[in-house]
DNA sequence: ATACTTGCAAATCGTTTGCAATACC
DNA sequence: GGTATTGCAAACGATTTGCAAGTAT
């Protein structure tokens, strides 16, 4: 039984050499511990941090160089709720998100639970690519 | 009639000290030239080079400041669309965003034009602060 | 007079880039 | 072998901060 080939082929699907950072960093985000189809969001900084405490070398620029190009590629999803730090969210099916001002943490929130009314129309010459749902949540209140 | 009394007030209101530099900054975001209740999206470099541009003399590091205060003032509210770029909005109603991401102009959809339906609750402990709906458009499609 | 503001320059933070060394096919 | 990838350190852009000088009440 090969070790990650599953991670392997996802890598090459999306036209990305399998190389160890890579594969290390998709083992990190991508590998459900458990059972729980539990899905993380992350930041550069803490992913490296990951990455060394499990004893893989990975320089900080290779991990944003990776995770741009994961995002790039489809595997992941940006997500912008505070200016000056990127979260990257496995999920990349249609969904929102809680976020907590106070710890700065993430919670998905599946598309179907939110439903959107007499959106307007996207204005002309443009067409929507994405829409985004953040609801912000002060901890305690 | 005084000029710019009204902003005087205004900042007086909030705690602030009318100088020089906070009011022509507020004439430049508050004050309605023409008729329509036009809101501004700006960010800080944008905001100082119109102020250079109208002969004020004010340091980028007061423009930060300036609009932090007025943030935490409640005159202005923070819209985060990009990472690495934070926009002003004057309006300070409840109410959404157009993102073009081609040009990076923001573009405001009234709080009533938007129905958000089946929303999941609070967490536990926590309250909702905002809800943001920004809604990315591609430029041509 | 006193406390608050400003400007400047330096510091900081997150992120990107250039380039030589290295790993993959 | 040839091209893609990595690491390092330097470069970068946006924002913040320390401190001396200036301004509002």
């Amino acid at each position: 039984m090969r070790p990650y080939s599953g991670l392997i082929d996802r890598l090459k699907a999306v036209g990305l050499r399998p190389t160890r950072q890579r594969l290390a960093l998709s083992r990190l985000l991508f590998e459900e511990d458990g059972s729980a189809d539990r899905h993380r969001h992350v930041t550069a900084e803490q992913l490296h941090g990951e990455a060394l405490d499990g004893g893989i070398r990975v320089s900080l620029a290779t991990i944003y160089n990776t995770l741009n190009q994961f995002t790039r590629a489809g595997l992941l999803r940006e997500v912008v709720v505070e200016p000056g730090r990127s979260y990257y969210d496995t999920n990349v099916d249609d969904h929102h998100h809680f976020y907590f001002e106070g710890s700065g943490r993430l919670l998905d929130i599946p598309g179907e639970s939110v439903h959107l009314d007499r959106l307007p129309e996207a204005p002309e010459g443009s067409s929507v690519r994405r829409v985004d749902v953040i609801i912000r949540l002060s901890d305690e209140g």
